[in-house]
DNA sequence: TCAAACCTTGACGCTGGTGTCAAGGTCAAG
DNA sequence: CTTGACCTTGACACCAGCGTCAAGGTTTGA
């Protein structure tokens, strides 16, 4: 984890530091869980954008789930990109069961 | 599907043209279904080296399976490619069900 | 025949996520 | 107090996937 990346998910909003007298960032103790779980996700294929949108219903303990700010609108963007990822995991599933079919067409035929 | 995409396709291997003697790309029949799949695939999140590795399993009739040139490094990358694609999807899944959870949360509390 | 509408290649630019390097501030060890 | 190892911000560069625009060739239609 460079601190180049870690500034960068900063500096999308997707993750917060204190300043202290130095001026050095000072990042809770939740900060590397958060960093890992934006690194699985990037690796996944979602953007900043996205996973910023997504990111406090990911929140470890869910209670006190956070009841502000949630407009009808921010429901109605969190039920689309749930819905963007059962496509994506849809087509992602479909296209590994295809790879798993020809493996296993290569094996029968080299029997 | 701009013209810009498919030759951006074509230079990295994704699909392939012939030429007459006008020099203009001649696209065979099956080539708007690949693009197709391929902007599935990219949409997904995959990088235009993973469909290209993974393509040869993805022929509409995998009969007659291509067979020639498929070495054991072959298997090893494809095998490779589909536990990645199983990672992928179970991170996006675990993801998906977190919003569901979330929004089901909200939607209990707002009674 | 001549203009409009296609095609060709090539160059440039943009956005996203990162690496790297420069110029400075800060801190801990010797 | 000085040296080296950290931090800071900012700039520059890179690759991927794509839009766009320029300069030229080809085809089509009036």
């Amino acid at each position: 984890m460079s601190p180049r990346q870690v500034r960068f998910y900063e500096a999308r909003g997707l993750i917060t530091s204190t300043r202290g007298a130095n001026n050095y960032r000072d990042y809770g103790e939740t900060a590397l869980g958060r960093v890992q779980q934006i690194r699985e996700l990037l690796d996944a294929g979602l953007s900043t954008q996205v996973i910023r949108a997504i990111l406090p219903c990911l929140e470890s303990p869910r209670d006190p789930i956070v009841f502000d700010g949630v407009t009808s609108e921010t429901v109605a963007v969190l039920e689309r990109e749930r819905d963007r990822l059962t496509e994506r995991v849809d087509v992602l599933a479909r296209n590994r069961d295809a790879i798993g079919d020809y493996l296993a067409e290569l094996q029968r035929r080299a029997g």
